[in-house]
DNA sequence: TTGAAAGCGCTAACAT
DNA sequence: ATGTTAGCGCTTTCAA
C-alpha cells in the first residue's frame, strides 16, 4: 500500500503555505523568506517530495530534453560524439535522447515522433546529407548539424576541418618520403569525402606533383574495402608507395591486404588514417592517423543547439575543429 | 508569424465536434461512427494536428520513455545493447533514453532524474554490479539487469550464459591439443567474470587437469592489460601453450605482445576471445572468439522491462543467452 | 455514439 | 513576500 506520490499542494498544506510558494521554492526564485523557504523545504523532505519533470513540462512548454540522431549507434565515431554531446547536455540541466534511423524513411518516422509530437527541445542530427534527411525537420525547430555543413548556412553545424586533416595527412606522407600517393575515399555523396578529397589534392598540388587518378579509391569506410582497394591496386600493377585512407578502419583494411600480399608496411607501404579509433595502436603495425576529438565535437554541437534553444535569434554558427597528427609506426621515420 | 500549434480543441471546433470525439478518434477507440471519424480525421489533417506528448503523459501518468545506463556508450558491446533495446522499445511505441553513469555516484544522480522525477517509466541496467549501484533504484519500480542476474532473484535480466561460453572456449583449446592453458580474466568484482572463470575450471576439471595458479591473472578489459599478462608470464617463465582472454580486447593485447616477444600465434600460442568485436576478423592473426548477440540481449531486456511495465506482478526472468564459437586463425593448429 | 466536467501537477500572471 | 486564479493539452469518468 504505498500512498501515492506527493504533489507540491501536499508540501504547501504540511508547510501551512500556498502551493505557489512552494513552486517557488523547489525553483529557487528569491522572493521567499528564509524561514518559509526552511519550513517548506522541511515539507519537502518529511514527504519525500520530488517534482513531477512532465508536470512541469508540461506548464512550462518544454520537455529539457535534445535528441541526437546518428546513422546507429555502434560506430565508435558516433557513439563518442553523442557521449560528449550526452555531457554538456546534463551540465546544463537537459538530458539527451539518442537514437539511430538508418535511412531517411526511419528517420522521418523519428523526426515526426520526437519533433513532431513536442518529445524533444532540439536536435542533433549526425551525418545530414547521408540521404535527404536533412529535409524532413520542420522549419525553425532547434537544429545543429554534426560532420557537415549547411549548404544554405541557415543551420549551425561541428565538425571536423576535413580539409585541413586530409592535407596535414598527406604533407606528412610526403615529408617522409612518399610519393606516388592513394587516396582511399569514403562515398562521393558525403560531404567530408569531398573535402578530404580537396584537402589531399591540394597538398599534393603545393607540392607541384600530380595526381595519378588510377590511385583514387572509392571505399565505404569498412575494412574490407580498405582491403579490396590495396588488392585492386596490386592486381592492376599499380601500388602506391603510400596510401591516405580516409578513415581508420578502411586502413586497417590496408594493413591487412599488405600483409596478405607481402608488403613491408612501412618500408614498402605507408598509410596513413583518420579519427585514431579505439586500439588503432595495437593494428600492425600501429596505424599514423589524424585524431578527432569527437567527444567534444558533440559537446561543442550540444552547447550551440542549447544555445539556440535559448535564444531563437542566436547566430548561425559553423564550427570546424582540428584534427592532430599521431604518428605511430604505419609511416616510416627515415626522410630519403 | 507561424500561429500557434493546434489543439484538439481547434480540431473539435472545424469537424464539429467534442474534443472528446478528436480524442477517441487519434486513440483508435472504436465507439465512433465512420462519418464523424472521416469528418475530425479531414480537420486533423487540415490543421496539420499532431498529438502533444507531453500532454498525453501528464493525463496518463506515463512517459513512454524507457531509459537504458551503462558505464559508457562508447564500449561497442554497450552500444549494441543499447542498439538492440532501441529497435525493441520502439517497435513497442516506446523511446529509449541512452545514458552513461561511470560510477555510482553518477548512477545516483541520473536515476534521480530520470526516475525519481518521472522521465521515464522503467530502467534498464547494463552492468549493475560494477559499484552498488542497483541499490540505488527505488524499490517497485521497474528494471531489468543487463549483463549480471539479481541475487536475490527479485529483478528480471538478461545476459550472455558466461560459464557456458567459457566451457565451450575452454573445449576448443583442449580439443586443438593445447594443455597448459592461461586464464586473463577481467575485474573479479564482476559477476560474469567469475562465471568465466567458473566455467573455465569445469572444462578443466572434465577433462582431468589441473589448473596452474600462476597462469591467472587479472586484466581489466583493456587491450592494454593483455599486453601485460602475456609479458607477465614471459617473464617469470611460465608462458601457456594458449590463452583463454576473457574479452576480445584482452585477446587482442596478448596478440600484439605475442608478436612483440616472437611468439607464433597459433602454433606456439593459442588465443580465444568472447565478444566478437568489429576487426577481430582483422586481428593478426584473426581472431577466435565467442560470439555474443549483443542486440538480441538488448531486445529481450527491453522486452521484459515493457512486459513488467504492463504488467507489475509479470514473473521475475532470468535469460541466459548462449555464445557462438567462431574459430578463426587464432587457435587453428593442428591437432597433435 | 457522443458530450460535459474534472483533473493530471505544475507554472505564469496577477492580486494582495 | 505570499496567495489566488487560470491555464498547459490531453484522458478519464460519467451522463445523456
Amino acid at each position: 500500500m504505498s500512498s501515492p506520490r506527493p504533489t507540491i499542494r501536499d508540501v504547501a498544506r504540511l508547510a501551512g503555505v500556498s502551493h505557489q510558494t512552494v513552486s517557488r521554492v523547489i525553483n529557487r526564485s528569491s522572493e521567499v523568506t528564509p524561514e518559509t523557504r526552511e519550513r517548506v523545504e522541511a515539507a519537502i523532505l518529511e514527504l519525500g517530495y520530488r517534482p513531477n519533470a512532465i508536470a512541469r513540462s508540461m506548464a512550462r512548454g518544454e520537455t529539457r530534453i535534445l535528441a541526437c540522431v546518428a546513422p546507429n549507434l555502434t560506430d565508435f565515431t558516433f557513439a563518442s560524439i553523442i557521449e560528449g554531446a550526452e555531457q554538456e547536455a546534463r551540465a546544463n540541466g537537459y538530458l539527451l535522447l539518442s537514437s539511430s534511423a538508418e535511412d531517411a524513411a526511419a528517420f522521418g518516422e523519428l523526426v515526426e515522433e520526437l519533433v513532431g509530437h513536442r518529445r524533444v527541445d532540439g536536435l542533433l542530427i549526425i551525418n545530414p546529407f547521408a540521404d535527404a534527411r536533412h529535409t524532413l525537420v520542420p522549419a525553425n525547430f532547434p537544429v545543429v548539424f554534426v560532420g557537415a555543413h549547411a549548404r544554405d548556412g541557415l543551420v549551425s553545424s561541428v565538425s571536423l576541418d576535413d580539409e585541413a586533416a586530409a592535407r596535414a595527412a598527406t604533407r606528412h606522407l610526403l615529408e617522409r618520403g612518399y610519393r606516388r600517393l592513394a587516396h582511399l575515399s569514403g562515398p562521393l555523396v558525403e560531404d567530408c569525402v569531398i573535402d578530404r578529397r580537396d584537402g589531399f589534392l591540394q597538398a599534393l598540388r603545393e607540392s607541384g606533383l600530380e595526381f595519378d587518378q588510377t590511385l583514387f579509391y572509392q571505399g565505404d569506410w569498412s575494412a574490407s574495402s580498405g582491403r579490396e582497394a590495396l588488392r585492386f591496386w596490386a592486381t592492376h600493377g599499380r601500388l602506391p608507395e603510400a596510401v591516405f585512407a580516409q578513415n581508420d578502419r578502411m586502413a586497417l583494411g590496408v594493413l591487412h591486404a599488405a600483409r596478405e600480399l607481402g608488403l613491408r608496411v612501412p618500408d614498402e607501404l605507408g598509410v596513413i588514417g583518420v579519427d585514431d579509433m579505439p586500439l588503432s595502436s595495437y593494428f600492425d603495425p600501429p596505424l599514423t592517423t589524424m585524431r578527432q576529438d569527437m567527444p567534444r565535437i558533440g559537446r561543442e554541437a550540444a552547447r550551440l543547439l542549447l544555445e539556440r534553444i535559448r535564444n531563437p535569434r542566436a547566430p548561425v554558427t559553423t564550427l570546424k575543429l582540428p584534427a592532430e597528427l599521431v604518428v605511430r609506426e604505419s609511416t616510416r621515420r627515415e626522410r630519403r
